[in-house]
DNA sequence: TCTGTTGTTTGCGCTAGGGCAAATTCCATT
DNA sequence: AATGGAATTTGCCCTAGCGCAAACAACAGA
């Protein structure tokens, strides 16, 4: 661990409020590791002996179902703690973690969650409201999945993509990792079919600019509307 | 509070591993509502008062959208908090919770979570645990939502609220309070109509009996293999 | 430069299930 | 018993979007 990295984490909001002698002492037990893209960070009902802390890449969390379905749970961007079964009292990973790009991640072992959360409260205070906005998150995916088309669902997945990885570029705001129709696909519970025809006519209308795993959003208020679902639907 | 109430208290899985006189300290500091059915226990985007714990009765929990969906994340049983979006660090509501029978519930103000966490870590330990199941509970309602069609959605949400409600009856297993076609709907993202077809079909096949607000299940095991999904679609 | 592989696009047909509308049944009240 | 309102059932039509299949890029490695 480089001192550099030190400075870097300290500002992240999961250690907020932490003093600077006991993040030594959290980071000091963590071991980094290099996961390249496409490699698993854990997987799925395999044991949860880590818990982690992506400091730079993109990570997808996906489902795997018995039946051959692949659902993406969310992606977690640099900053964002994931792994954490084992403090929500499971034992074993619920679904797997995929690098969507090459990746660097913390690893704490999950034995020393205790030992965290009773020494510096407000790692888990801080950590337990992460995990409340997911559940918001969850939630909201849930009413989405019941009460909106697919156009409108994956007009809201671009939109969380660029607002979580977005990156300004010419063109317009491109997502920041190599993301597939496929994947836009497994985000908002379509098919690859769909999704690739729904980017193709947003191209058309100059909304968005796509490529081979690439997805570059230029008008996204228009996109907006569609989202909220009030299109004139020509 | 009567002690009759505590004894019966003692023994739910959010008091686990609490001392009795801890337990008097905080059932002591709350206050017993009664709701009527159809009665709200708190509303969605209020502020986030108390949090409650469900003695008797079963609860809905209900996301409203801005345009007039109503969708059920979740049926609370007797032993269950809710409201607790103070612990998560919310600090408004996200959702309805409506009494779908005449409910009793203790209620805290919010600002206990506080001293309750500091105090007795086995309680928040245990919360934490439920909020853990109900993001997975959550995440598998999106792998449903994305991948089953409407019927095994609605298999699936009539084996859970057999196995959290259910009472054994001679006709079969009874979800145990008033529950409308309407209803079952909401909970799997389908509409009344379809809803009723399905159970209707079911009910020709004597697989489950219906009623005005009332369901029971005749056979488990053949609504099990819908859920499944390996039917043989005669 | 050529070739195989992987991602993407698109056409076409089909069906699950939503929307609408009208009966029908059940329950609570009078 | 009669009335009115709410829950349920059902028929019919219609479309969003899935499945299949086939072509088409774009990139990686030889």
């Amino acid at each position: 661990m480089a001192s550099l990295d030190r400075s870097l984490i300290a500002g992240l909001s999961v250690f907020e409020g932490i003093a600077a002698a006991d993040l030594d002492r959290i980071i000091g037990q963590a071991r980094s590791i290099r996961v390249a893209r496409d490699q698993r960070v854990f997987e799925q009902e395999q044991e949860a002996h880590s818990f982690f802390l992506l400091l730079d890449g993109h990570v997808r969390v996906v489902k795997s179902t018995p039946d051959g379905h692949e659902v993406t749970v969310r992606y977690i961007s640099p900053g964002e703690l994931l792994g954490i079964a084992s403090a929500l009292g499971r034992t074993t990973y619920p679904a797997n973690a995929i690098a969507a790009a090459d990746c660097v991640v913390l690893a704490w072992p999950s034995q020393l969650w205790l030992t965290f959360s009773a020494s510096f409260p407000s790692f888990s205070a801080n950590t337990y409201k992460a995990v409340g906005s997911r559940l918001q998150d969850a939630h909201s995916r849930v009413v989405e999945m019941s009460t909106e088309q697919v156009e409108q669902r994956v007009a809201h997945a671009l939109l969380k993509l660029i607002k979580q990885s977005g990156k300004k570029t010419e063109e317009g705001i491109l997502i920041d990792f190599p993301i597939s129709r496929q994947d836009v696909a497994e985000m908002t519970g379509t098919t690859l079919h769909t999704a690739s025809r729904l980017l193709s006519a947003w191209e058309d209308q100059g909304l968005v600019k796509g490529g081979r795993q690439k997805i570059v959003v230029v008008e996204p208020h228009r996109l907006l509307v569609i989202a909220e679902g009030r299109t004139s639907k020509s």
